[in-house]
DNA sequence: TATAAAATTGTAATAGTTACAAATTTGTAA
DNA sequence: TTACAAATTTGTAACTATTACAATTTTATA
């Protein structure tokens, strides 16, 4: 039940510890993009003496592994995403969802980007989702 | 010399003040994608009573009407932009600078984005700029 | 099982932004 | 012009997400 994601720490040297294989199998059985206080609200439930300075630093190792990446996309808290291949997300203004577009960039290329070596593509595209426009028609 | 902004605000039935003036010139004279914190001290110089809140207030009605962009590239605090074409950006995580990338997004249409409507389109890379990584080379 | 290094916890501090009420300014119409 | 209502600015306080830090606990290793 764990066992993947101790696996997966352990090929990244990474010590195990609950709280982390906790955060990596929320992150990886929740795949919404949730903040770390969604995270923390969720994981207390079962380990109430949980720190959320805890959910912070197992967050901040896991993604100094790259085996988890954060969304600055909503710009007043950051979200997680257990996905790490490049792809893109959609925010609805209306309900707030976060959604994967799955589309690669064609402009990763240093070449075309003036020269600089890119490390990290990010496509955050905003407005109104299927969902909420089909709502809105009725 | 503020002509062109009081017009811009006139077309959009903003009222006029001096601050709004000003951090509309400030942000068009300055395309760093400043924060507010940036704009408001270099602002506060000459006018010294400024208020911090009212460069918020100011971005606010400027973004509302799409005047200005803002940029969530950080994470921890908003850029301003007064550029609002569809254009990209690389924050270089050396020195910290955010650099305009003139590409346009190949992904917009409603259709390629699962019937959702696309209002914004941010495209962030980050990594090192050429300049960081030539001084890294020295 | 002993031990050093690292992680967790709880609390306090920080930073960016927003809320709010009082004072001032703006646009408009008499 | 002047008068006035509506909107804006200001200063301060509150709020939220995140980070800092020291004491306690746990982990990995021998
Ligand atoms: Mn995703
Ligand atoms: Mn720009
Ligand atoms: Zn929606
Ligand atoms: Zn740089």
């Amino acid at each position: 039940m764990m066992e993947q994601y101790v696996k997966i720490l352990k090929e990244h040297a990474i010590k195990i510890t609950p709280q982390r294989l906790e955060v990596l199998k929320y992150l990886d059985t929740h795949r919404n993009h949730p903040t770390a206080y969604e995270i923390y609200e969720a994981l207390k439930k079962d380990n109430p003496s949980l720190s959320k300075t805890t959910v912070y630093n197992s967050l901040e190792v896991l993604q100094r592994h790259d085996i988890i990446h954060s969304l600055t996309i909503s710009g007043s808290e950051l979200r997680y995403d257990f996905r790490t291949e490049v792809h893109h997300h959609f925010l609805c203004r209306k309900c707030g969802k976060i959604i994967d577009i799955d589309v690669g960039c064609p402009y990763m290329d240093e070449f075309l980007n003036g020269g600089h070596r890119v490390e990290e593509v990010h496509g955050y595209f905003k407005g109104i989702c299927k969902e909420c426009l089909k709502k809105k028609g009725e």
